[in-house]
RNA sequence: GGCCCCAUCGUCUAACGGUUAGGACACCGGGUUUUCAAUCCGUCAAUCAGAGUUCGAUUCUCUGUGGGGUCACCA
């Protein structure tokens, strides 16, 4: 292994293009982008598509798309060349077979002449007898010339118990089980993953490989490979698996892990997801939890990672996202808020930028992503801002019976407020002209009806601070709604 | 099942072998606003179990238990 402490730090992010990438690939690129950031080192996208069953249109684009959400930029990649070029792997397949060659002449590497009938008969016998499957129990003497129609398989050298050091986890090992004459090039001509990234890496300089904890298990394979060709191995930092919600399983596509697009759409901020994804399986060491990007790469250490799984937790996503939002400057608040505002609230009739303008810092403290505004627009906390609300016969009979909303107590109220002059339009205002009445009436009798009427709704902002949002004009108009509502009531009883 | 990895509040985590086991999210409660979705304060809450080493284990060792991963011509 390479223990040059001068040489350059290389990693690499190696998806495959099967879809989107999930935040379980993102937390990856996320640790192997910051370990070559925080070293000056070289980040290098490279797309592993040697299985092109699974492969899914569109995706190399779509994974491009997400890294540059977030800002994980790259040095070296498929859209933008360098010098180990090219970066998919489908591209690279002469690299594959000078490699295998070269196995092949130092008689460490053979054809698998075996039809997929027989190897499955050789599983099952194994699985009769209760003892695990080897192909290497099954090697041939003499094996066919390879003539690129059968698999190849990597010739195990020495059956043993593997040992290695993993800069997260320290020493591990596994049994000699773990060692087969696994296939290094499939009959359709592709390499499998266990070779190809070996000879990228190689043939690309990487120095650290991140990689999640499944790939421990295959470790011993890749050892042997390396061992075979005769190369020092990169380091291999393996990173903690994140579970799905509950903790019962790794987090995978198939129960349900979001396209990290998704939080995009949901209005999760991509400093945001940096911070949380940071803190899924690292900490810096001390209690700070919202941190830039800069102060996470300064506290940055492998040696910090998290032995155990995560539990990927949407609510405290959620948190820091809000934590991010009021941090934005009121231009860019503004803007968010725009952007989740449904159409159908944007066509009201006081729908105005001034309106906008001023209902930003009143919704912004309330939210912490897109999906908050969604619901209130929803719940129809929103459209009160935009046009007169509708008042509730039921919910006014109910008080009119509790003896909190009178007529006398609505007109008390308007006329108090009548007498502030325009220029003086201002909450405390508002609130010192009807405090003392309240006070003596009690304060609930004044107040509720007055956010009732303001709002239509029974939880709002202050109704100080809408009364001051909807100008002295519109708030006595509303008012003056109310009053009608309540007196058709009482005429009609 | 074989092999491997992991184990602190519900969740994410902190703690040179010596702390009243700390913080954050969530929850719950309270103040303010007689609204809460805002804000402030507070409560509740954990070292998986059993041995061993030690004057002293969350921390080191072993066993057990639990959870996870992996056993492909997928990555």
């Amino acid at each position: 292994m390479s223990n040059d402490s001068n040489k350059k730090i290389v990693t690499r992010f190696a998806p495959s293009p099967t879809g989107f990438v999930h935040v379980g690939g993102i937390r990856t690129a996320l640790f192997a982008y910051l370990w070559a950031r925080k070293h000056n080192g070289t980040f290098i996208l490279r797309i592993e598509d040697t299985d092109k069953e699974r492969e899914v249109e569109g995706s190399i684009e779509h994974i491009i798309e997400s890294l540059k959400w977030l800002g994980l930029d790259w040095d070296e990649g498929p859209d933008i060349g360098g010098i180990h070029a090219p970066y998919i792997q489908s591209q690279r397949l002469d690299s594959y077979k000078k490699y295998a060659e070269i196995l092949i002449d130092k008689n460490l590497a053979y054809a698998d002449p075996y039809t997929e009938k027989e190897i499955e008969e050789f599983r099952a016998q194994a699985d009769l007898e209760k003892r695990p499957f080897l192909y290497r129990e099954h090697r041939p003497d003499n094996p066919p010339k390879w003539d690129k129609t059968m698999p190849l398989r990597l010739k195990i050298q020495e059956v043993k118990t593997s040992e290695w050091e993993d800069l997260v986890r320290g020493k591990l090992t596994a049994g000699p089980e773990a060692l087969d004459d696994f296939i290094l090039i499939k009959s359709d001509g592709y390499p499998t993953y266990n070779f190809a990234h070996i000879i990228d890496d190689l043939e690309m300089g990487v120095t650290h490989i991140m990689r999640a904890d499944e790939f421990i298990s295959s470790t011993p394979k890749f050892l042997a490979l390396y061992e075979a060709l005769g190369v020092d191995r990169p380091e291999m930092a393996t990173l903690p698996p994140i579970m799905a919600p509950g903790g019962k399983k790794k987090l995978g596509k198939r129960d349900g892990a979001k396209d990290v697009l998704d939080y995009r759409n949901e209005g999760i901020l991509p400093e945001a997801m940096i911070n949380f994804l940071a803190l899924l399986g690292w900490n810096p060491g001390d209690d700070r939890e919202v941190m830039t990007i800069n102060e996470i790469l300064e506290s940055f250490d492998v040696k910090k990672i998290q032995h155990s799984g995560a539990q990927f937790n949407e609510e405290k996503l959620a948190w820091i996202n809000g934590e991010y939002i009021k941090k934005m400057s009121y231009e860019e608040q503004e803007a968010y808020l725009l952007k989740f505002i449904p159409n159908d609230i944007k066509s009201l009739p006081h729908f105005t930028n001034d309106m906008l303008h001023r209902i930003t810092p009143i919704i912004i403290e309330r939210i912490s992503t897109g999906l908050d505004i969604e619901m209130m627009a929803v719940n129809g906390d929103l459209d009160y801002y935009f046009k007169f609300p509708k008042l509730s016969l039921d919910v006014l009979k109910k008080e009119e019976k509790e003896n909190i909303t009178t007529e006398e107590n609505i007109k008390k109220v308007i006329e108090s407020l009548s007498q502030i002059n325009e220029g003086d339009w201002i909450r405390n205002t508002i609130k010192d002209a009807l405090w003392e009445y309240a006070t003596s009436v009690g304060r609930g009798s004044v107040l509720w009806p007055m956010r009732y009427a303001l709002s239509g709704c029974m939880k709002s902002p202050d109704p100080f601070i809408l009364a001051e949002l909807f100008g002295k004009e519109g708030t006595l108009t509303r008012l003056n709604l109310a009053l009608e509502t309540l007196s058709h009531i009482n005429n009609n009883v």
